[in-house]
DNA sequence: AACTATTTATAAGA
DNA sequence: TTCTTATAAATAGTT
């Protein structure tokens, strides 16, 4: 049809091959359409031109994926590589294979499902659990021992606290009983004084050692640790 | 074209719509062969027709299927529910995830992995175990009892055979001392006759009760059963 | 893209 | 289905 007839082989001229691509292009999707509706196919039409462009029709009410599912489905045919499914339900396979095997297993560990298994095994079982429980008890030792441990510092930092707390107020209470004293005699030697001594005096019958730089409130101090501090609970 | 001109709707008569279907469906086979060689396009073509017969065209050195391939690479779509891929995913999933807890569970059971648990868990972990080494202490014992049971039965069964052969054997002896006994006395008596007495005299001699029907071989008789049966061992 | 001479497809009938 | 054939439609080559 046309000017001359031509014959059906490659258009070796790009321009007219491209020209009678386009017209038949849209000729083949016209005479698809009209396929459909005159007949009431169901049609899928894809089309990549040589420059690798793609054209599809698919008829009404349906899509092309609908259509090669349908195929796909008529013809028993697979994507090959479309998904690795292969893979997927070999992993599958070995997975169920294992769980099952897992939880029969466990079964047999929490002592449900005995009936099957003959002397032997549970004897071994028996032994294995016996293991089982020796680590568990140890694990709890271990942690029992840690909190002991624990608990033992806390103790011993609360008393060395404690005993420092002690003997400074002690030793506070020294210091003015020893200032009462010589509060005492310094009245009784000077009756005409005031009450109040001078700071200057005051301060000084406090024995140096006292002074605020040696207080180390709340840690004990290593080099001098209090009486009985190492060696009880 | 053709006779007359036709509106592209359906066409309602059964037989026209087949008949044009036939030839249209020849003509667009024809019409896509021509455009996939003239123009060197790729080419696929699907038709259901009304009744649900397929036909296809893939232009030559493809097969359909490498032009779906194309097609859906092309278009980045995915053939949903192709196969149940969503619910195998899915079941992948759910294995995969019950597969590590029981790996877990199981490690715990055999005490590794401690590390991570704490003092309560173990608690609870070492008290099933326990459970579960009663249980099978107990299917042990239950195994034990049946196998001395048996041995106990056999052990019976032996006896009671033994017992009657001996008591048999007594018997026979004793008849065969009575019956010695007439015969010497038969030939003090008659020493004119032969040394053998006639078979009928000779059977009257063995005690009735021990005709074959008696016999109970292999299986102790419940309602009498010998001495010493059943309390020892 | 539009034109048009010609080829091709096909509707209706057999 | 196939053949026939009048006619509609498609399109090759041209503009």
């Amino acid at each position: 049809m046309g000017r001359g007839k031509i014959a059906i082989k490659r258009i070796e001229n790009q321009t007219t091959r491209q020209v009678t691509f386009s017209k038949r292009r849209n000729g083949l999707l016209k005479k698809t359409h009209e396929l459909s509706v005159l007949c009431d196919a169901q049609i899928g039409l894809i089309v990549f031109s040589g420059t690798g462009k793609l054209c599809q029709y698919a008829s009404d009410p349906f899509r092309m994926e609908q259509i090669i599912e349908r195929y796909l489905k008529a013809t028993g045919t697979r994507i090959p590589e479309h998904d690795n499914r292969e893979q997927v339900l070999g992993e599958l396979a070995v997975l169920r294979k294992e769980t099952k095997q897992l939880q029969l297993s466990m079964r047999r560990y929490t002592g449900e499902e005995m009936a099957a298994i003959p002397f032997q095994d549970l004897e071994q079982l028996e032994q294995q659990l016996e293991r089982s429980v020796a680590k568990i008890r140890d694990r709890k030792n271990e942690l029992l021992q840690q909190q002991l441990e624990n608990l033992r510092r806390k103790i011993q930092e609360n008393r060395a606290a404690l005993e420092y707390q002690q003997q400074h107020q002690a030793q506070v209470a020294a210091a003015e009983a020893e200032q009462q004293q010589i509060m005492q005699q310094l009245q009784e030697q000077f009756p005409f004084c005031g009450g109040e001594p001078s700071s200057v005096l005051q301060l000084s019958t406090i024995p140096p050692h006292f002074s605020p730089y040696h207080l180390q409130l709340g840690q004990p101090n290593p080099l001098h640790p209090p009486p009985n501090s190492s060696t009880d609970l």
